[in-house]
DNA sequence: TTAAATTACTACAAAATGGTAGCATTTACA
DNA sequence: TGTAAATGCTACCATTTTGTAGTAATTTAA
């Protein structure tokens, strides 16, 4: 029910990343708009571009790029690289030895409610948060405009 | 997407109990069972009856009753006293900072299929999970039974 | 009334996770 | 070509979680 401090740090730098229309991000950046601690989230980039998500670009005016299409990318495979391949195979709950003696009773009972939840991970990319948020962003603005006139 | 292995331990446990048709479990015989480290099981068990799930009955011939009717145990409840009342009431992936300027987009992308799960988990009994539990039992014995007529 | 079987408590050890500091390396640009 | 702005790496520290050991307290039954 929890995920690690480090993939909930992961997957706010790239949807943040995602929403913001920005060619290059450096990790003092984020760092500032996202207030995870500096050196942590120094390491946490790293991993990510070793990861396949982002590139990293040494040198001055480096930087943080998306490495693939926003559309590539969804929830599920991010907590799976953060989590451990099990993490998303295994219960939802983490229950991964049965009860010896019987098949486990608890796998079954909520089957349909995880895949459900592993399902929208799977089928959300960035590039649909990015246009939900770009939607929101357009509601508001009408909104407003509306209250104006 | 990963409960603690406490939490985990106490699911185990409270399954193992509320399946089994004993009056008394001694936290010996438990750690025989489930093969749950026996002095962190014999803290957990303390703990469980100390949050009301289950009553310990000291000395010989002692053990661990449940002390509340099984169809008044859901999963949620024993998640939440485990993992503190937070971890069933934000978001199920754990965000519990939204990014600042807006409100969180991630939120709203899966709030239906979090709400399936907590529905599950809230829905789901001991005695529910008993009664499934004896069904398959049932089932198999009559398989058996008509496999060898 | 004493021994055996049980839980309660306390203190500590080990492992995993999260966080910090500092220096090395790379690159652009004045 | 040297300096500033960036990432890479390594080693360490702090905190939290998990696991262990031993002793005290409680209860039953021989």
């Amino acid at each position: 029910m929890i995920l690690s401090k480090t993939t909930e740090y992961a997957l706010n730098v790239l949807s943040f990343m995602a929403t913001r229309n920005k060619e290059m991000y450096p990790a003092e950046f984020l760092y500032k708009e996202l207030k995870i601690p500096r050196q942590y989230l120094r390491r946490l980039l790293t991993d990510l571009s070793k990861k396949g998500f982002i590139t990293s670009i040494r040198g001055r005016n480096g930087g943080f790029v998306f490495s693939r299409d926003l559309s590539s990318i969804n929830f599920a495979q991010v907590i799976e690289a953060m989590e451990g391949q099990e993490a998303m195979k295994t219960c939802l709950l983490g229950f991964t030895a049965c009860i010896i003696d019987h098949p486990c009773v608890m796998h079954d009972l909520w089957t349909e409610a995880r895949s459900k939840m592993i399902e929208t991970l799977t089928n959300t990319s960035l590039a649909d948060l990015k246009n939900k948020y770009e939607m929101d962003k357009d509601t508001i603005a009408q909104l407003n405009n509306s209250l104006i006139h």
